[in-house]
DNA sequence: AATGAATGAGTGTTCATTCAT
DNA sequence: CATGAATGAACACTCATTCAT
């Protein structure tokens, strides 16, 4: 009802939760498949099985739905570059493609989020809908590791080198496309490139 | 009602065609500002200072005029690709920094539009304002490249993974941000990257 | 489903008393605040600290809500003008600036509600929110008056151009504005104005 | 067509003068018909038989119509009130007439606007859609025809008073009811009121 | 060849009212 | 008695596209 706060805490009761996950699972789903600008509110609704009246209960707009779920990815992708491994000394490769699979996973399931958030256009939209913030933090831990193991390297564009390629590459072998390359084989390389590409010869 | 292909050859006098050159880099600027959804033909139009009515004269609608200017990109794009250096034996370095430079100022020019191209989504309503065609061919002549330096490789994924770092690095590293990267460094990093990548330790 | 009557009699017990009391008093406040059609069923429910669902257990639509208060004025206006004084003789001038100030301070409080009343487009809604009826009443009874002491008026008019200059003169006159008017000034001008104007030279 | 300006000058062609004269039409009948609130943009719209688009074309939003509409009302008003009698001397009465038969013929063709115009509720909003700034000055005028008469009197007060009883009892007594009394007689009323309520005995 | 004007389907958002607990 | 949740009909506004001159 035109509550002040729509998606602030306010707590929600067990079946306004519910509700509220609904949406948010709907909204994921439907940014996937249409992409910000394309989604509608009533697509989002209906994936839901709500009313529209529902969902401005829970966020003020549409952007606040994207917010949302680009503020769940960004803590996933957060955590996730805190664990971006050692890329020398023995088991790297090992470890690389580990982390490749759960940053792949993670794209399976918020790519279009991801996608729009990298957007350099929607962001900027009032530093966009979300702004690139997080984005920065995922790089500058990357950048860590590769300050450590090639000091040669500016590591921050190295950085942005590495986690464009992979999420690139992930999204763009993803699908239903029936061509596309085996899931592994797309790992192998990216690790082997990474490793390689940043260690040097 | 006008002609019936207004985009096609219909023999346009020198006046003509300025008008439509006028749109065309109004639409590559408004494209780059705004992003494919965010423009309005409005803002085109505004741009090259003609009316709706004229834009109308010279493409059937605002897809009609992206692709157009994708048509362009795609060219440049595919004969930039059969450019793409042997990355191996003496001179290797210079050559592929030369190239990434040359692929740098084509997506200056044309980043808008190269990012819309590629993203899938955008892509997926009715094959795209364009469809992925072009971006395969050019990943195919890369591809063909690295098979010949690194047959231990998918040479596909990697020419995919080559071309997604490239592009993307490029550009998020562009812009009006005055903490971005220098450009030399940029591609430095890039043709480092990308040679030992490919080619292993 | 609650009782078919909401606003009705239906014997409220003290609690149901204090909440249908609240619900008045928050009505009045924003109903003064924001005007009928801006007013937002929300906005009483919050000022008044309780749900939407209690809202209507009490009153069956916003409309009600509003009746019930110009009910309330209407009664007060309605009494008030049974006492609106004789113009001739001596003491008048002191006895109208009395009632005057009466009829100011009752607009003070509802000044809100007999505002929304008075207006012509909203009354017209099928009869109105509540209809020109109780302030017919008035007029009538001023009316009456009037004509005692000036023959060759026509009273009725006459009446509600009185009531209509003391009505809008003090809700003009009224408000944070720092430039407003003493308020004895106010009475004293209008007790004058009215006096001089029914009674003629 | 999203014209940055589209009230504004913008050199409008023939058709385009009609077209926005014509929704001015529309738009003061249908707020004299239905309130600001309750009118619709599709009913202005729909009277004026032009589509939505139309109307963007030439006014930012509702408001703006309504602003546009105030302002033919404020500087007509102005124009009147700087022409407001004297109220001494010979003939007094028959110009005191003719200046609120005058009023009462301007209040007949807007008087919705006037309405909305002096809700003090409206005017809050921002500063309302217009902002009580025209009726000031109305007022202003007025307040110094009266200083020169009646130098007792607060002259301030009483041209409020004055051009309240005028304003309203004209829109009170006029309308399609049956028992509305007769203009003349409202004029008549007003005129001696005014005269003795403001020149005393 | 060009242009200003017109169109209307589409979309986001609000809010009075009803339901389930 | 009370409440949080749900609903959906309205409504304002946008913008790609077409028309008339």
């Amino acid at each position: 009802m035109a509550a002040d706060d729509p998606a602030n805490g306010r707590a929600l009761r067990p079946r306004g939760q519910r509700t509220r996950q609904r949406l948010l699972e709907a909204g994921a789903a439907v940014f996937a498949e249409r992409g910000y600008h394309t989604a509608r509110v009533d697509d989002v609704v209906r994936a839901a099985s709500t009313s529209h009246g529902t969902f401005y209960l829970y966020f003020a707009n549409k952007e606040e739905l994207f917010r949302a779920l680009a503020d769940e990815v960004a803590t996933a992708m957060t955590a996730l570059a805190d664990e971006f491994p050692d890329l020398a000394g023995p088991g790297a490769d090992d470890r690389l493609r580990a982390w490749i699979t759960r940053f792949a996973e993670l794209t399976d399931r918020s790519g279009a989020v991801l996608r729009v958030w990298a957007d350099p256009v929607a962001a900027e939209a009032e530093s966009g809908p979300v702004g690139a913030g997080p984005t920065a933090t995922v790089t500058d831990r990357i950048a860590a590791r590769i300050a450590t193991v090639a000091p040669d390297l500016d590591a921050h564009v190295a950085a942005i080198a590495v986690l464009a390629m992979i999420e690139r590459t992930v999204s763009l072998t993803t699908g239903p496309d029936p061509a596309a390359p085996d899931r592994a084989v797309v790992v192998d390389t990216l690790a082997r490139t990474v490793r390689f590409g940043v260690l040097g010869g």
